[in-house]
DNA sequence: TTGAGAATGAGATTTATTCTCAGAATGAAT
DNA sequence: ATTCATTCTGAGAATAAATCTCATTCTCAA
C-alpha cells in the first residue's frame, strides 16, 4: 500500500492541480487505516500531528479523492456524510445496526452482477453501487 | 388506496398519539401521488390548499409515517433527505442519474433474497433494504 | 363539557457543509 | 535558483436543512 500517492498525483497532474502538503497529509491519513471515515473524525486524526490543516481543506480535498477514484461516498450516519476506500478494497455491501451503529461489511459480487444486468436493460451506466440494509445486529437483538 | 389512513390511525392509537388535522393533511398529500418526495416539495404542495401547516409539523410527522411503516427514507439528493412510499408499493431499487436527477425504479426481488441470505449468515435482522446505483442515464450519456 | 396531555406554528437554534478573501505555496519556464 | 501566473490555504463568515423552544390550541376519553 502506498500507491494511492501515485494515483492521486497523476489525477492532480491531469487536472492541472497541485500536490500540496495539506493534500498529502489528508491522503496519507485517509489511507492510514482501512476504516470508513467522516470529516470530523478525519480532522481529529490529522490534528494529532498537524495543527495547520483546516476543516475547509479537508472538505475541499474529499471531492478530489472521490473524482480520482480512491474513495467513494458511503453511508450517511447521524447527519454526517461518511466515506470509504475504493482503491485496494474489494467491493462490499453494508449491514448497518441501527442501535449500536456497527457496520458489517460483506462481499457483494452477486448483487452487483444482478444490478449490472438490470442497468443494462435500462441503458444505464453505473458509476457507483450502493447496496446495503439497515436493521439490528445479533448482539443488539439478543437483549 | 385510502387505507393509509387506517394504518396511520391505528399506529397513532397504539402509541397514545392523536390524529390531528395537520397530520391528516400531511398523510393525504404524501399519498396523493406515488412519487418520491422531500420536505420542501411536500411543504409547497400542502401550502397550495392549506396555509396553516408549518414546516415544523411536517418534520415532526415524517418520523411517525416511517415508524408506522407507511414510508421510508430513500435517497439523499442535493443535500436533502428524500422519502418514498412503502405501503402499497412493491420493493424496488433505484438507478439515479447524476446529471439530470432522473430516478429509474426497478424490481429487486433477486437482490433482496441474496441480501437476506447474507444477513442470515451474519445473524443480522434486516428492517430496511437500501439497494441502488448512481451513474448516467441513456439520454445524458448520448450527448 | 371538561381537563390532562399531546400537538401546533412561529421563529430561534443547531450544525454540517460551503463560500469568501487576502496572503502563501506550487511548479513550469527561465 | 528566481520568477510569476496560477492554484491553495486557513480562518471565519455564510448557508441551509433539520431540530428545538415555548406559549397557545387542539384532541379525545371520561
Amino acid at each position: 500500500m502506498g500507491n494511492e500517492n501515485l494515483v492521486f498525483k497523476k489525477f492532480l497532474l491531469s487536472k492541472g492541480l497541485k500536490l500540496t502538503k495539506p493534500r498529502k497529509i489528508i491522503l496519507d491519513t485517509v489511507f492510514a487505516t482501512h476504516e470508513h471515515f467522516n470529516v470530523d473524525g478525519l480532522y481529529d486524526q490529522i490534528r494529532k500531528k498537524h495543527k495547520d490543516v483546516s476543516r475547509a481543506t479537508i472538505y475541499r480535498t474529499i471531492p478530489l479523492l472521490i473524482e480520482s477514484g480512491l474513495i467513494k461516498q458511503s453511508l450517511r450516519c447521524l447527519a454526517k456524510d461518511h466515506y470509504e476506500h475504493i482503491y485496494g478494497h474489494g467491493r462490499h455491501l453494508h449491514l448497518i445496526c441501527e442501535k449500536c451503529g456497527k457496520i458489517i461489511e460483506v462481499e457483494s459480487k452477486e448483487t452487483e452482477s444482478i444490478l449490472n444486468k438490470l442497468a443494462k436493460k435500462h441503458d444505464f451506466k453505473i458509476r457507483e453501487f450502493n447496496i446495503g440494509a439497515k436493521g439490528l445486529c445479533e448482539k443488539c437483538r439478543n437483549k
